[in-house]
DNA sequence: TATGAATGAGGGTTCATTCAT
DNA sequence: GATGAATGAACCCTCATTCAT
């Protein structure tokens, strides 16, 4: 007897994802109330009951995409500024990183925050997206630290101003305007902190 | 015989204005999707039917709703520009007038966004939407000719900072955090420009 | 201009009369549940989405075709009843007239009864049930009047015994014992009354 | 090696009458349709599926319920007939025992009734009720040997209105009139013996 | 032109039954 | 045998759109 492939932990993890990748798709693809339940089972390789095996709703469903959305866009994001140790290109790195994701993702983004607010949503939700905010936070306190931060406002206007900037210049790029993305990012940063000093 | 008190004409545009009105209440309250066009007609005092007389489908008619919006809404900067002379406190009352604008109708400037992505719609709505954008730019260039703006960026970055700030500062107001609008917009101005010398 | 040959009222009529009595058919052929509101308009000669301009719910639609259906009994029986003067023969033509349509409607009566215990039903059909019960009270009062009903028990044992058994009778006699309807009135109004002494 | 505690036949009997109980139970408060096998699974402690490897289908399941109930119904009535000798006792304690069963189990009684007329039953399951009905048969049988019987009605109007009586006083009871049990019985069992002479 | 009753396609969800393990 | 995850057909209800009046 040899170990099976695959554990049933795993296969019920790997369907489980399966599902949440198709729902993705599917949202982005057709807004949640156009999108249709069965073509996410179909995407997903199963049938479209099994969909309720996973999520007891099509909301509870939009709710498992959007958090796992939101981790794995923390992951990421730590990952590349953990590739980085000077504060001030940490910063242009995640700016970069996230004006990349707004661009891959501005349909999900969006539809995600427009969700929040249409659906009767526990702001459970919430946490993920500040957690996923609060990386700003914890580079440009360290660029306080090392005095190349402007000081000229407080940190939640230059966080606005970061997430701002750059949601709405990803709108920009993506409506065909031409305006590379590292034109952005360097603009943008070079708004927030002040690198000539030291590199 | 008498002139009738109000031409055939009119009454017809009263009744177009009474439909775009209708229709931009339900959707801003409902969605696109979630808006039903017997509300339209109810709340608008037609019947349902009738509202197809005036629009073919219920996407027609959201390109109308947006079309009257974006219009109203650039008359409305430009009366509170021309309120003003001085180009540096026509930056600022512009951007209080957007942020309050932003604040009121942010669900249904997101669905209007939403839109032109998600349905396939012919592009002739984004210029109602350009038109908005340049009252920037023109008081923006009247900022450079004085020498209060800002030169270390090209002013397309300046302008997806002024609106990309603006924006997504309202949806942290609406989200509850405590953060004044006068004090948002001082922020993101002083960014911008630098008035000190001058007033 | 001759007058239409329907009004629009005798239309809505007409269509509530025929939803009704395909309702009342289909939740007969099939029981509540089994019943599919589709066939229900198809049978009307309606669409399905008609239906529910008439009935908000399938419910609703059972509460209404109940509440027809008691009407037409009552006035049914009471026509029965009205065509003798002899209380006596009352009693036994209303005892045939009942018989007759417990085995006409077996399926539909019991159905009723199943509905209100299972369903959350508001007791106001209650209400067309007892009507219809007051007209044995009527009739059995007036053989009492007359001196030709037993008197060892009170009305309610009588008029339990009346409806329990020509009910009990109706389903021996649906499951194909032979047994005339006229034996079984005849025994079962014997024994509650006396007309010997009189007729 | 030592036997065993339950056989394998013993175990199998054992899930066997848990199903059949479960299965009642469920069937008792949802109603055929409502009834989810599911629950009755749970309910029985087994698996959804296991059900299916002793009945073929819900129906088949609903039959074997029927069955059972038939069948403790007529031992029960059997050893209370038996508690006693003089028949015009037993054919009263036989009306409590069956006034007792219809209350306690009227939605069950009346859902099995249901079933023959809907389904596409095999008239298999009616020998189950005929010979409960036979018990009454045999008890008044041994009051007409002892002349205490009413002589004025064929014994199947007499089994008519014992059955039909009680069975439409149980329905008035568990409507909520207020009327006694033993009334009822008494008054029933009144109507059909003459009890007086004797005891 | 205006009406609003009628239409019918569409979709989320349930659950009896099957089947791989 | 036992399991319970998977299946997918079935159905109530909604609502954009049409059309007879």
């Amino acid at each position: 007897m040899t170990a099976p492939l695959k554990t049933r932990r795993e296969k019920v993890e790997d369907r489980e994802r399966a599902i949440l990748a198709a729902a993705r798709d599917v949202f982005i693809q057709h807004g949640f109330d156009g999108a249709r339940v069965a073509e996410i089972g179909r995407r997903a390789g199963i049938a479209e009951g099994t969909v309720y095996l996973y999520y007891r709703t099509k909301s509870d469903l939009m709710e498992g995409v959007l958090g796992a959305f939101w981790a794995d866009l923390t992951d990421g994001a730590r990952d590349v500024i953990n590739s980085f140790s000077d504060p001030g290109v940490q910063l242009e790195q995640f700016a970069v990183f996230h004006l990349q994701k707004l661009i891959e993702h501005y349909t999900f983004l969006d539809l995600a925050a427009k969700l929040r607010r249409w659906r009767d949503r526990k702001p459970a939700r919430r946490v993920d997206i500040r957690r996923y905010a609060l990386l700003f936070d914890e580079i440009f306190q360290r660029c306080i630290d090392q005095g190349i931060a402007r000081r000229d406002a407080p940190i939640w206007v230059t966080r606005d101003l970061f997430f701002g900037a750059l949601e709405y210049s990803s709108r920009t790029i993506l409506q065909g305007e031409a305006r590379s993305q590292s034109d952005v990012t360097a603009n943008v940063v070079g708004l927030l902190i002040d690198r000539d000093g030291r590199i």
